[in-house]
DNA sequence: GAGAAGATCTCCT
DNA sequence: GGAGATCTTCTCA
């Protein structure tokens, strides 16, 4: 029998947010289709602060585009880049306080069919592992922006079944100019859908 | 109102 | 391995 699986809670998003980015791998995200549920397991994370890093969307104060960053913990911050691509962050810290983690990569596990249809491509591991392949695989959009993940609709994060067991490592993040001497980045260890080998 | 840059991906050589 | 695609958002005049 399946267990009805539950959101992971406000509490969990609203810490400090290098270490909701440790501890989102391993974390399941699942997506609510109409017919269907889509699965993956977060292996590859960033973390993006406020006025203290310059890489952060929100280092320059607030505007139209990052307003969800400053609003409450635990809600989907989805933004449009390069033309054609989306990226999926989760929102973190306090209300008022600029803060998301950018989900980088993931594993499929469940309605790896759909993402295929989605991504228009047979090849496993080139499904998910990328900012902007996850979204798309995923069927997540701009209409996501802002979308509450405690809720447990649509778009939600929750714990894996079993207790994971792998090694975490960290690194430079990646396609950033500034802020990129800090090791916010972090991914499972030697999992083949890791978009990137880490930078030296 | 116009110009420039971007937390990327894919195709081509 | 390298460069183009493509469009939203921000900044400046």
């Amino acid at each position: 029998m399946n267990k009805r699986p539950r959101a992971l809670p406000l509490a969990f998003y609203a810490r400090d947010t290098l270490l909701v980015a440790q501890e989102v791998l391993g974390k399941i995200l699942v997506r609510e289709l109409n017919d269907a549920v889509l699965k993956g397991r977060i292996v590859e994370a960033e973390a993006y602060r406020g006025t203290d890093d310059p890489a952060s969307h929100s280092y320059r104060g607030m505007t139209n585009r990052n307003r969800v960053m400053f609003g409450r913990p635990g809600v989907a911050y989805v933004y449009f880049t390069y033309g054609n691509h989306y990226c999926l962050n989760l929102v973190t810290e306090g209300e008022g306080v600029p803060g998301a983690v950018l989900v980088r990569a993931l594993q499929p596990l469940d309605g790896i069919e759909i993402m295929k249809r989605n991504r228009n491509t047979g090849e496993l591991r080139n499904l998910t592992s990328g900012p902007g392949k996850l979204t798309k695989a995923f069927a997540i959009t701009k209409q996501h922006n802002g979308l509450d993940l405690t809720v447990g609709r649509e778009l939600f994060l929750v714990e894996p079944d079993a207790p994971p067991s792998f090694e975490t490592a960290q690194s430079r993040r990646i396609g950033i100019r500034e802020g990129s001497d800090k090791l916010w980045r972090f991914y499972v260890q030697g999992n083949p859908f890791v978009s990137k080998k880490a930078a030296p």
